[in-house]
DNA sequence: CTGAAAGCGCTAACAA
DNA sequence: TTGTTAGCGCTTTCAG
């Protein structure tokens, strides 16, 4: 527990100032090789690590080689396949990320913000999940570059990279559309998120330039999270009529929804229940055999077996399980941020720039003519 | 792009001294009201933001809020979660993580280790991909607390949060052989990783005591991913005599097997193909429609389909697929790693502990009696 | 209640 | 090639 030595310890213990020791480990040059290497052992000998907190003090202005990134929660694939390809976009040009969760809370949100900043990071990546931005404006003057991902800056001008959500939502209407779907059931996340909005919107278009104007009576939304999305999507398929097909507007509330309608490769034989849901709850290392008891996937398999389903968002298993999806790419969303970042570290100064990514249709089994 | 203010700036404007400033700003107290008010409302105007690192410089020692996470990359579950049950009881305490991913490169790993030491983080946490950490022995002695995870430090005495590797892959392998599997294939991850080898243990030690003395000769190892997976799966079933049942030692292999076999819930109308899991790849929002040809899932589905399979780590969609596996909490493991780490920076100086977190079974259609 | 001086660990600027 | 001095932005110490 003995603190940390200090450069002028090494210094000290190698008979050479500090400003010595310091061109020495910091391979500034001018140093002799003798005296290099005396301190060299010195430093090895005491355990000597730089504080690089105090070099960038010293250097001052723009020197840290943070980037903070603020996110809903990373346990969501969106959030961590985004944080990875960031990551290594940043890794690759000697940058580190600090990341921080908001859970949507916008309050936790403005409260992490800040601390980021008073860490003097480099640069800010957010998928805000805050009202408007206006907060930050006085920011950006002080040299700080914000990039927002996801969703964009309300209030303030800055960088993006969003998706097409629009344009996604549209085309999987279209598909079920196509398909002879009319009453098709909407299932979202958060209604004040403009993701959500914009996913919304593109069905809606799709479904009114189809005649179908009654769409707004299987729109279910706030299922935040999977459980939710999983009764939600219950409800949804014991009205009547039902309707005959499902959007879920993203990863988790596609989860929530194959649960409910029962996707199952092997109905017959399945014995997972929905107790299996929470790993959270570890049992001895025990063997779960549930029975058919209380089978929420096998009991409701009658109601929506037959529903097609599009969701937004790729799923990991997607493709073994045959579930169409609207695709994207989340680690590409983060490399692009990373690179816009870079670019204004880089001294680029020009107008705020919006990368708009594609979405693609990935038709698979769930919306198969049958 | 003007310079931040400091505290000086703040002073100045406000007419006080800099500590007079400090002290109406961070709330230490004994500051008129009146004077606190100015001081106040001098930062708002000039956008002050406190420079943490100078405050943390200054006080000395230990009184930076960062802890560092090491781990393999970010957009594996398993990491993911790991990070977020960390990340969530980190922030709990007013602590915030800094990640790194060493993408199990034990260069990268020694490099990032000590660029986040030299950040002078609080702690750090790492899910290790070196042969050996003795080179860390110094740093424990400089009160820098270091919480393994997933994988025991080697040559250094640590706190660790393990899983029963050795008891899951036993539990699995024992699942197996009371279903009457004999030829059982079991895919690996790095040969290298401990985890990796206490699982083959484990699997070895349950197929020994039921006899089955050749099982090496269906043992594949290091398919690090999830090509890779699915190509040693593939090898694998065309072995023969082929395997009747397959253990697959981690999520990633597990995803890469399923892909194999083809264990689609819909297998007739499937249309998804091996060209679509690369959702790195964009096509201007276009639609897919590929037809069966080259889909490997279906291809290999005759070879495959009747193999049994058990998986460690649970998948996102392992209830709905159905896929049997060896389940444990990666949120868990983080929450615990944080509980170990801020028991330390509270002052606790016992001796190492070691946590082992349990696997269980969890039972579902692909090992299903037929 | 307020302030002046000193210093955290390091490096820039300027000497020698 | 090496050393000295000053100072990054803040807080501690000690006086007012």
């Amino acid at each position: 527990m003995s603190s940390r030595p200090s450069l002028a310890q090494v210094a000290a213990l190698s008979g050479v100032s500090v400003k010595t020791a310091s061109r020495a480990l910091s391979g500034e040059g001018y140093v002799a090789v003798e005296t290099k290497a005396r301190v060299q052992s010195a430093a090895d000998e005491l355990g000597y690590r730089l504080n690089r907190t105090a070099r960038e003090l010293r250097r001052g202005g723009n020197t840290s080689t943070l980037v903070g990134l603020l996110s809903g929660d990373l346990a969501n694939p969106f959030y961590s396949r985004l944080a990875s390809g960031l990551e290594r976009e940043l890794r690759m040009h000697g940058l580190q990320l600090i990341t921080a969760s908001t859970d949507e809370n916008p309050e936790w949100e403005r409260r992490l913000t800040d601390s980021l900043l008073e860490r003097r990071v480099r640069g800010l990546v957010v998928a805000s999940t805050m009202a408007e931005h206006g907060h930050l404006a006085a920011e950006r003057r002080h040299g700080s570059p914000f990039v927002f991902v996801d969703r964009p800056p309300v209030d303030l001008t800055a960088d993006a990279v969003l998706l097409d959500n629009r344009g996604g939502a549209k085309r999987a209407a279209e598909h079920l559309l196509e398909r002879g779907h009319r009453r098709i059931g909407i299932v979202g996340d958060l209604s004040r998120l403009s993701t959500h909005q914009d996913r919304v919107e593109g069905f809606a278009e799709a479904m009114e330039a189809a005649g179908v104007a009654d769409w707004r009576d299987y729109l279910l939304e706030d299922a935040h999270d999977v459980d939710k999305a999983e009764r939600a999507v219950r409800a949804l398929l014991a009205r009547d009529p039902a309707p005959t097909a499902l959007f879920t507007t993203n990863n988790r509330i596609t989860t929530g929804a194959l649960r409910a309608i029962g996707h199952t490769p092997f109905a017959a034989t399945n014995k997972d229940a929905a107790t299996h849901r929470d790993t959270a709850t570890h049992r001895n290392a025990a063997t779960d055999k549930d029975a058919a008891t209380g089978n929420s996937a096998a009991g409701n398999s009658a109601a929506g077996k037959g529903t097609a389903l599009i969701g937004f968002d790729e799923l990991d298993l997607g493709d073994v399980l045959g579930v169409s999806v609207i695709a994207h790419d989340p680690e590409e969303m983060g490399r692009h941020a990373a690179r816009l970042l870079l670019a204004r570290l880089d001294g680029d100064d020009g107008p705020a720039r919006r990368v708009v990514l594609p979405t693609r249709l990935i038709e698979r089994s769930t919306t198969a003519l049958t």
